[in-house]
DNA sequence: CACACTTTATTAACTAAGTTAATAAAGGTT
DNA sequence: AACCTTTATTAACTTAGTTAATAAAGTGTG
């Protein structure tokens, strides 16, 4: 079922908004003549507009601009005190959350483990670990929480679906949050949140067509297209690790498959297979970083195995280039610890697999936010939609 | 790089005025009353923007609604003699072309048999061809000429990037027909021209995410997503006939790889294997459609091709849908006679393939359109722009 | 059959947002 | 000091949607 989109007077103005925003954001201070340039609006618009946003405290004059022969340019820049906002992910043992302002800039973090799975002790983690994060800045200028978990989320409606982790099922859990701090609250699939968390604070910013590839005990993608994140038709979109790469496989993945792509490269499996392989004593605290940091070091075992990722994920991979065609792949996890070692390989098997028009332009990188991917992704949650969809801010 | 769309009160009509359209279009004759409803406008503006298409004759009112106790609704529809359309595909040994209403009514048809690719020979066919259908009516109620083509299209800038049945490099065939005609152009991609011609005219109507896999010589799929078709970074979206199905494969693809699914299940590859196992006389004329025939008549033989095909289309579908997951994939393709035959057994192979949570609400169908399927969807690139985009009418 | 009631459609006054065009502001240049 | 250039602002205007009142055209009821 197709929605409607309905024009009026406000959707012009949060268009226009989201765009000055948007190019402030992306390309720092700006005066009001090259807003008019970037937008296409008229100055008397841009004047009007920002005058409304600095009223607002989202805006606010910097300094000025470079003279060139005429009256100076007055700098504008977002406000980073106009507001912060909440970052949290849900992960399978741990709750991360982190404090950021408007512009993106992490102020505050905080982990707590989880000792159980049972629903009662997650949810009062969370609000303990919210309300911690909370009471380091004015309540008021709080404008969101953004809460990306494991799992199917219904986004529309602040649903986890199923959780494989926590074993949930059909639970709203934006409106338990909502209830307990009276803030807008809204959640998403962790995966899908590092897309959104690439695209306005990573290196997608700026790109239309790139998707994240999430690669772990579970291996998921977050794909965005047009300029616009996929969710699919029942939010399940992105599901890379259920691609079965071997048919008639012996290799059992959770989903009750056998052959998935995350059966076989998945790290439960490629630290079990090391230590039958090598027995326990090979490492100990073994770990997908640990595997990378021995074939950086030259040890033969565990270059097979960097080789051996590479190759079924570049195989994987080929599928969606063929089929996406998408100018970035970045990769969030351990394995990135492989660095060049392991890309060189990647990209090799990428190009092996794919139409060559679609590898000439593409680029198969890490991503710099790291192990806070998902969590700084979750910030973007709110973000996304201070002017659209649920239209945080009032103006 | 990200293309912002500017908020001014032209682009409120048009989306006002596109959302009318499209509710009459999709769902037949409305009130205005009815209209103020599914628009979310006021019965006022509903006034103003119907008299304004009526006088335009985009919009007629034709009869009166049921009656409930009040004033009876006049009802309101598409005028079909508002414009008429020309969609045109460009197929690797012939030209078919019609002239269309604005509902998608197919009121002429043509067929140019191509006797060489030289390009002034294919121009000089296209340019008769589309002469022909422009004198079936009057010349200044043609709306434009949309035109699907095979190979990688630039739908931007109506550039054949390249066509490897032509073998055109960076070729300009729209400004080429503008020139000739004076008449807007806009052409794309074949499959991609299916996809949006399902998504106006076909099965896709009303639905936000579909692939359309089109089955030949070669493999393609359209992708619509979020609503919207997606062409990829490099217009090169949908290449599913070279994913690498057998790795290390002997089977050899056009595109120089071995192992691409349309190097083992397209029609070249199919026939060829039963010409060379069952001999020149096996059949004469061979063609997937008769193969398909012996089969449903019992022929083991043929059973087993259909078999095969769905079992490897199946695997590729089961990549698409995991990644995906859409609500519909329509197939185009002489591989439709297999009917219930075929289909039960690719669905069974998606299945097999396919995370559950992505294909309990899949529906795998027959195209309706059949195999004018790319030329009615040549009519729909230019009803698509129509009131967005290139703006055709002026409103 | 007149009158009330209901639903649909239209109209006029109003509001919001962008545009046009004139003007001011603030610096450098000759 | 007079002039030029670029940036920013302001006032009058245009466009499109909204509000609220009104008209239109039927049915139902006493």
């Amino acid at each position: 079922m197709i929605k409607r989109k309905m024009g009026n007077s406000d959707l012009i103005k949060r268009i226009n908004i989201s765009n000055i925003i948007e190019i402030l954001k992306t390309q720092g201070l700006k005066s009001r003549a090259d807003l008019a340039v970037l937008t296409g609006l008229t100055p008397a618009s841009i004047t009007k507009l920002t005058k409304k946003l600095i009223d607002l405290d989202i805006l606010i004059e910097s300094g000025v601009g470079v003279i060139s022969g005429g009256r100076p340019p007055i700098l504008l820049n977002i406000n980073p005190r106009a507001g912060y906002i909440l970052g949290i992910t849900l992960a399978p043992n741990e709750i991360q959350g982190i404090l950021s302002d408007v512009n993106g800039a992490i102020l505050f973090k905080e982990k707590f483990i989880l000792e159980n799975k049972g629903k009662k002790h997650i949810l009062n983690n969370l609000f303990a670990l919210i309300s911690n994060l909370i009471d380091n800045v004015n309540r008021d200028k709080i404008l969101g929480i953004g809460i990306a978990l494991n799992g199917m989320v219904d986004y529309e409606n602040g649903v986890s679906i199923f959780s494989p982790h926590y074993k949930w099922k059909n639970f709203n859990l934006r409106t338990v949050v909502e209830e307990e701090f009276s803030l807008p609250v809204i959640i998403d699939n962790d995966v899908r949140a590092m897309a959104l968390g690439e695209h306005k604070n990573g290196i997608g910013i700026d790109e239309d067509n790139f998707v994240v590839i999430n690669i772990g005990e579970g291996i998921g993608a977050g794909i965005i297209l047009n300029n616009k994140l996929y969710r699919g038709e029942g939010y399940s979109a992105g599901e890379i690790g259920h691609i079965t790469i071997e048919k008639n496989s012996i290799h059992p993945c959770s989903c009750g498959k056998y052959g998935c792509l995350e059966a076989i490269i998945g790290s439960k499996r490629i630290l079990n297979h090391m230590s039958s392989e090598k027995g326990e004593s090979y490492m100990k605290d073994p770990s997908i970083k640990k595997i990378c940091d021995l074939a950086l070091d030259g040890d033969k075992f565990s270059i097979n195995i960097l080789e051996e990722v590479a190759e079924h994920l570049g195989y994987s991979l080929s599928f969606l280039v063929n089929l996406l065609n998408p100018k970035v792949i970045i990769i969030v996890g351990e394995i990135n610890s492989g660095g060049e070692l392991f890309y060189k390989k990647l990209m090799n098997r990428v190009k092996k697999y794919s139409l060559k028009t679609s590898t000439s332009d593409l680029n198969i990188i890490p991503s710099k936010l790291g192990s806070d991917a998902s969590t700084i992704g979750a910030t973007t949650l709110v973000y996304e939609n201070l002017f659209k969809g649920r239209k945080i801010l009032k103006i």
